[in-house]
DNA sequence: ATGCATGAGGG
DNA sequence: CCTCATGCATA
């Protein structure tokens, strides 16, 4: 599938990276990665690289089979199989492959948390779930779907035809989040402008686009049925002094994470102590960086380099 | 548009 | 601890 092989383009670009580092002598000095591993992954990583070029890596989105409407099997498993062995072979440390994850994965979740509202949005919840009409945990509230939904290519046209409808009702981002609260469907509260924007330009999980299409497709027929103002969305609550705040990860940093990542997507807790250490960032920041970083990868699209 | 963060739910 | 859906904050 198309994002598996975005995938192993862009780890090729980091392991690149590590032996660069290597080549230059400075990269094992914190002996957090072993010389097998960095050859390990740049030799893979090649290999990996030139059988997609074989493929017709940008050619056409293919196959990507009509059903799942969860990832719970290895969708993300063709052609990158004995890589993954080839690395354990070579990699003495801990536990999983380069090309290893999601071997189980319920998706159990559907849209609408409606949870931590810490920071009220637009429709403030103090809490969670509290009583309160708030809906429980989760709703499984879905239309009926069709195979197409789940078509890349046909969610991919949807997301353009959207934005461009969107923005010929002169409407931004953040009023479709909140005028979705205002849809009434159950299990659907507001979405932040993140998330709208994330939907236009793909850059959700396949099941993720896929969970939220039908309540944005219904949110835009009907706002194009009375191309009238509802942008209301009241707001103005904003008496919170707990501002939440995001570390910047400097560059250097950045590119040694990305490194070790390519080796080691999910390091084990001491390794992402010891990471932590040698780059002097808390480990809780490292630890979210390689969740972030892992989600990453099963998004649809990357928004770099892959157009 | 994106980077880092939170929290529910599941082991 | 992880995954996932989401969001605040910010470049």
């Amino acid at each position: 599938m198309i994002e598996r092989k975005l995938f192993i383009k862009w780890k090729y670009i980091f392991v690149v990276f590590a032996e660069d580092k290597f080549l230059k002598g400075n990269f094992f000095d914190d002996g957090l990665l072993t010389r097998a591993e960095v050859l390990a992954a740049v030799d893979i990583s090649k290999q990996s690289s030139q059988q997609l070029m074989k493929h017709d890596m940008y050619g056409h989105t293919a196959d990507l089979g009509g059903h799942n409407v969860t990832p719970s099997r290895s969708q993300y498993h063709s052609g990158f199989g004995h890589s993954d062995s080839m690395l354990e072979q070579l990699t003495s440390s801990s536990g999983m492959s380069l090309g290893m994850m999601d071997h189980h994965n319920n998706v159990s979740h559907g849209l609408s948390h409606n949870h931590h509202q810490m920071y009220p949005p637009v429709y403030s919840h103090p809490n969670s779930m509290n009583g309160h009409n708030g809906f429980p945990t989760h709703h499984p509230v879905h239309h009926p779907m069709h195979d197409s939904d789940c078509d890349p290519r046909e969610l991919e046209s949807f997301a353009e035809r959207f934005k461009q409808r969107r923005i010929k009702l002169g409407v931004t981002q953040a009023d479709v989040g909140g005028a979705l609260a205002n849809l009434k469907l159950p299990g659907v509260g507001s979405l932040s402008q993140s998330t709208i924007c994330r939907f236009e330009s793909l850059t959700l999980s396949h099941n993720n686009m896929i969970a939220l299409k039908p309540i944005l497709q219904a949110w835009l027929e009907g706002a194009e049925k009375q191309a009238r103002d509802r942008l209301e969305a009241e707001n103005g609550n904003l008496s919170n002094d707990k501002k939440r705040k995001r570390t910047s990860i400097a560059a250097p940093e950045k590119r040694s994470l990305e490194a070790y990542f390519a080796v080691q997507p999910r390091p084990s807790g001491e390794k992402i102590a010891q990471i932590a250490e040698k780059l002097d960032l808390k480990k809780n920041v490292v630890r979210v960086w390689f969740c972030n970083q892992r989600q990453k990868q099963k998004r649809m699209k990357f928004s770099a380099v892959t157009g």
